[in-house]
DNA sequence: GCCAACGTTGGC
DNA sequence: GCCAACGTTGGC
């Protein structure tokens, strides 16, 4: 079980679309990167995930789970990209901001801090663990 | 809307 | 294989 964050821009794809979608989740389409790429590659089906909303709100808002591990991305032909189906498990008691992520203690080395650019990124445990505590959560998964 | 950071492309 | 040009992301 391993622990990621997707990030989205709400006007493209939203946490309210996704919440939509329900238990058939949706594909993550898009990812033209390898490094998020490779991070959707090494997910496994059941591994959790934070959902972003990055430029409209900068915060997290909710948690998802990987549905299906992954396979080419039907919104191409380009073989090298592909990625995995996520569906929308809980929102956020409340939602955790860019700004408080950047001063909490423990989030120092969080790649949503400190690679802002990279759209897919994993987690750490104790990342997981802090950031759920801050939403008002039990620490699913753990 | 601007622009910094950074990833990708393609000429050489 | 280097690097300049270009495109994109995403914070501000």
């Amino acid at each position: 079980m391993k622990f990621w964050l997707f990030k989205s821009e709400p006007d493209a794809w939203s946490w309210d679309q996704q919440v939509a979608k329900g238990a058939s989740g949706e594909e993550w389409t898009g990812v033209r990167n390898y490094q998020a790429r490779n991070n959707m590659r090494a997910m496994q089906v059941g591994d959790l995930g934070f959902f972003y909303h990055s430029n409209v709100g900068k915060e997290i808002v909710g948690i998802v789970e990987v549905i299906r591990t992954s396979a080419p991305d039907s919104t191409t032909d380009d073989p090298r990209w592909d990625c995995v189906v996520i569906k929308a498990v809980c929102p956020l008691r409340h939602p955790v901001t860019l700004d408080t992520c950047k001063v909490q203690p423990g989030l120092e080395a969080m790649a949503l801090v400190t690679n802002t650019r990279l759209s897919v990124q994993p987690v750490s445990e104790a990342e997981w663990r802090i950031v759920c505590g801050l939403a008002g959560l039990d620490p699913i998964g753990l």
